[in-house]
DNA sequence: TTTTATGCAAAGTATTTGCACGGGA
DNA sequence: TCCCGTGCAAATACTTTGCATAAAA
């Protein structure tokens, strides 16, 4: 079944081009539905009990274009730097469970993150593009002992 | 040559019961005398300069103990995550030029980042561990057109 | 002398490319 | 029909492991 999300990235594939295949959308869905950090692996796993002959590769060529289109992020963990989460919409920031790998996004830019990059350029000379920040952490729901583990 | 930095690691790697080779020494003054986010074959080519018997396994193996007793660092960028740097004394954050590579430190905890870290704690219910937050932008060398490259 | 560290070769992973076929538009 | 997208196989990184030798302590 597809989401709101998923139709949305399906008319932006179609507005860039590309054609709309079942691979493509079995990739999407998969991305789209999930909570967690996905890894091309992962995606490939998930989306073949949808489109049972999705091939490996056409997980890695789709999430290229995905990424392209700013529909997914790679996301950056001390673990590693091969895993996607949508894209939030707007500059968000990301906080990640470390137990169960469920992402969220906050923001928080003009109380606290501006003023400081401000104060480094002016310190440091620098023409600042971009930022990256991310929060870390344990989800209340992996707070509580018994309840650990978790499905995608 | 040997820098102060150098120095300490060494003392620090012979504290835990490692021993002081020439391979390490030289993967160890190239990242110590490095501005630069350098990958692991970049760290080999540098360090066979010093010394030609070096293998690029060594190197990885070493990069594994230098990360172990918390003296480089793993740096991650849009282009990936294979590069090091010299770990920052205390918890300082990395300002990155994405023209020449250098790479400088800063802090900026108590103004901006943790009461930010504190909101989000609260209103998302998550137990915050750690937090990642770093810059990328144009240093001020390479603001200025004639002098964009750079040298290791 | 004892034991760790090394370098080489080989084995794993992860990702990308080449190419003929299949399926969207 | 046309041509993009696909899956397979193979190629290419990148990183880790096994093992006999070298070298630090």
């Amino acid at each position: 079944m597809a989401t709101n999300r998923t139709e949305t990235w399906l008319r932006k594939l179609k507005e860039n081009g590309y054609r709309l295949t079942a691979s493509r959308k079995a990739v999407m869905e998969v991305i789209t539905s999930s909570q967690f950090v996905l890894s091309p692996l992962q995606v490939y796993e998930l989306a073949r009990k949808r489109y049972q002959k999705l091939g490996l590769v056409t997980v890695y060529r789709t999430i290229d274009k995905l990424v392209e289109l700013n529909l997914i992020q790679r996301v950056h963990q001390p673990s590693g730097c091969q895993g996607f989460v949508p894209a939030s919409m707007g500059h968000q920031h990301l906080l990640i469970c470390t137990e169960c790998g469920i992402v969220s996004y906050f923001s928080g830019e003009n109380e606290s993150i501006n003023p400081l990059v401000k104060n480094v350029e002016n310190s440091s000379g620098y023409s600042i593009k971009s930022h990256w920040f991310q929060l870390f952490g344990i989800c209340s729901d992996c707070q509580i002992p018994q309840k650990t583990d978790s499905t995608i």
